[in-house]
DNA sequence: GAGATAATTGGCAGAATATATCTTTTTAAT
DNA sequence: ATTAAAAAGATATATTCTGCCAATTATCTC
């Protein structure tokens, strides 16, 4: 996607800031809070969209109201640190939507980060004996709950370097 | 906003999975894809605003495009487990902007865990060292950095209950 | 199960918005 | 200062949004 690096001038930068917080904005009230009549607003957003600087659009959904009481991060170690073993697990833990987010991690006995939204701790229980544990290569796995969420989904810095 | 739980249908579920993906979906395409014509399916989406089901919307930007290279998870761990001591460290982590997420957990040596975007390891050394570790009652710091995200920001999942 | 009531859908019209094209202005370089 | 290139602004058309009303569907009561 990034053909060239792309510069960003103020008003790129200014574009950023605000969809990452109004994703749905008019374009011409976007124009109006930048600075620019709404044509070359339009262009830039759709430079940044093309160059990959903006990934996607995205409704933010409360996981309590459809049910989704307890978040977990659930650290996971691995018998073999081969790619064949990573790879074996990434696919089976991309089948699971209740893994909201996978990282692999330096600095802790663990190899993953997992990030899980269940209904409660029984269905946590099945999920992690009955699911995650049984997938080939996993030694260990270590939970921590999450008790607040002081803010997740914060939006990028887009100052200068 | 939630003033009554709000039951929601096959046709929310199904606005709430599209929407999670594809924040600026058009009415008219989204009404088309759930099988309702435009009127109803807005009356729904406007509905699951005000009931709070949906919290906002927003673009996920490319954060190594920005220059922020380097992603670490920060475990932080408190001398006094008091509320001020929590208030006064969330105040001052709240105005860190290299800080994308603040969770407090359970099952680990920390109190804290933050998800923090830096250009290099220059940057991170700073403000681990000049800014984070210097908050009052601050006792300990383990930094995991992430290797690679397998993914990020998956939707929350619809299903009933 | 019939009838009444409430809730929800669909269609339509006017307003707002997006988008493509063209012109003007600004910027940069020689 | 002149030219070329890039970006901004204006305008017209197409699309989309949004509020209102009639028609349909679902629900409840007896």
């Amino acid at each position: 996607m990034p053909v060239t690096p792309l510069a960003l001038d103020r008003f790129d930068r200014h574009i950023l800031d605000i969809v990452q917080q109004e994703g749905r904005i008019s374009n011409q009230e976007l124009a109006d809070r930048i600075g620019l009549s709404p044509s070359p607003c339009l262009r830039r957003v759709r430079a940044l969209e093309e160059h990959g600087l903006i990934l996607q659009y995205r409704a933010e959904v409360d996981a309590r109201q459809l049910g989704y009481q307890l978040m977990a991060l659930l650290h996971i170690s691995m018998d073999q640190h081969t790619p064949e073993r990573f790879d074996n697990f990434e696919r089976h833990i991309r089948e699971i939507p209740n893994v909201i987010e996978c990282l692999i991690i330096t600095g802790q006995a663990a190899d993953f980060q997992l990030k899980i939204l269940v209904r409660d701790m029984d269905d946590y229980q099945h999920l992690l004996l009955h699911v995650i544990n049984r997938i080939e290569g996993v030694t260990g796995a270590h939970t921590s709950f999450v008790l607040r969420r002081v803010f997740e989904h914060r939006p990028v810095p887009t100052e200068r370097p």
